[in-house]
DNA sequence: ATCTATTGATAATC
DNA sequence: TGATTATCAATAGAT
């Protein structure tokens, strides 16, 4: 290269990257018939630009060559062409291989049993023994793994509405006791009216934990204040 | 080049053809992977020394870059390519269905179930359930059958048994009727003779079955006659 | 193989 | 694209 040597990584100007092609490309396909001319080379290159455009050149036969490329790579060729008929070849075992296994498949599910020898539906029989035991097995571990999860999960729903019913309970205990107290206050003003009490309702507050203290000098100041609460 | 500059045709000395070859190639070769890297392009090269080494370097499959090729080529090629990528075609199916019944097989032996589900596993041991309970099935009919063809060989031998043992006896009747009847003659020549006879001897037949005739002196004829019961 | 004088290829710029 | 040019890369010939 010339002016500044430069890394070879893809050049990421969409431009300069055509115009390099374009460039390198004409010097390529040179070296390559120069190959092929000075050395007696059979030269097929296939080059495709970025966006798909397809450049070419070949010392013969494009075809030539790529039928040879073919009869080469993979093994021995005979004259014409043993790449197809390594192909079917390797076809054929496949295929055999898929038999044995549907063979064996078969066996395994019960089908086609009838050629076989005692021996063989001995072994087949113990096979099938071992693999229904690691079966269930596995699917047993399965199962505990799923039993335990729902077991935790039960607990911590259970805990959770433990929770959520002691809640509830309190819930409704300080409502009861608002209810109350407020009467009491009610009471209270009213008596200052009517000069006239009644205690009975100070029995319904059975769990007065959290009760603000009850200021009884009762002036409507200290009233506003005991009220808030509802936290 | 360096030094001189070149003609380009075909060099004619062998020895400085090979080593341009091996130059000149490596060259091509580093250029068409840079230009491959720098430019995003797809590129393949085959290239066939005089001798008829391969040589390839393609940026990413070369089946793909000459299916490309066919691809884009105008003229039709068909000579050898449909058949051959047919059979790879084919080849990668077989082989996923190769993978397909391995695993399944896997499964049935109990391998490899760690990643199935609960329904998978129950339907996979009934599936063996229903595998073993044909094997067992069959097994069993086999057995019977073994066995009763067993059965009917030994009624045909005890028959045969019964049979030799019969005839065994009734030759050891012939033997002792033979010998005493031999005795006797014997006995009636000698009385001729010397007025005397002894049945002692007469015991000891206990294992003279197929005795040659004792020829005695006496008419051979009569004796003869009288032997022919050995069938 | 290695070296090196030269030519060839090409990156940057216009 | 095309032309120019300063450099770097490739390599012919020799060892």
């Amino acid at each position: 290269m010339t002016r500044a040597k430069i890394k070879i990584k893809k050049i990421d100007n969409i431009t300069a990257r055509q115009v390099t092609f374009s460039k390198r490309r004409r010097g390529l396909f040179k070296k390559a018939e120069e190959l092929s001319v000075l050395c007696d080379a059979d030269v097929g290159l296939i080059v495709f630009s970025s966006t798909g455009k397809l450049f070419d050149y070949s010392s013969s036969s494009m075809n030539d060559i790529i039928t040879k490329y073919n009869t080469h790579s993979p093994g021995m060729d005979k004259l014409d062409r043993p790449s197809l008929e390594l192909q079917l070849e390797t076809t054929s075992k496949l295929s055999k291989e898929i038999a044995e296994r549907t063979r064996e498949l078969s066996w395994m599910k019960g089908d086609d049993l009838q050629g076989l020898s005692l021996n063989e539906l001995q072994q087949l029989e113990k096979k099938l023994e071992s693999g229904l035991d690691r079966v269930i097995e596995i699917k047993e571990k399965q199962m505990m793994g799923q039993i335990s999860e729902l077991q935790k999960k039960g607990i911590v729903l259970e805990e959770e509405n433990k929770h959520l019913k002691k809640k509830l309970v309190e819930t409704e205990m300080e409502a009861m006791l608002r209810k109350a107290t407020m009467r009491f206050l009610m009471d209270s003003n009213m008596g200052m009216q009517e000069e006239g009490v009644s205690l009975e309702s100070t029995n319904n507050v059975s769990s007065c934990i959290s009760d603000p203290p009850v200021e009884d000098g009762s002036s409507d100041t200290s009233l506003k204040l005991g009220l808030p609460f509802s936290n």
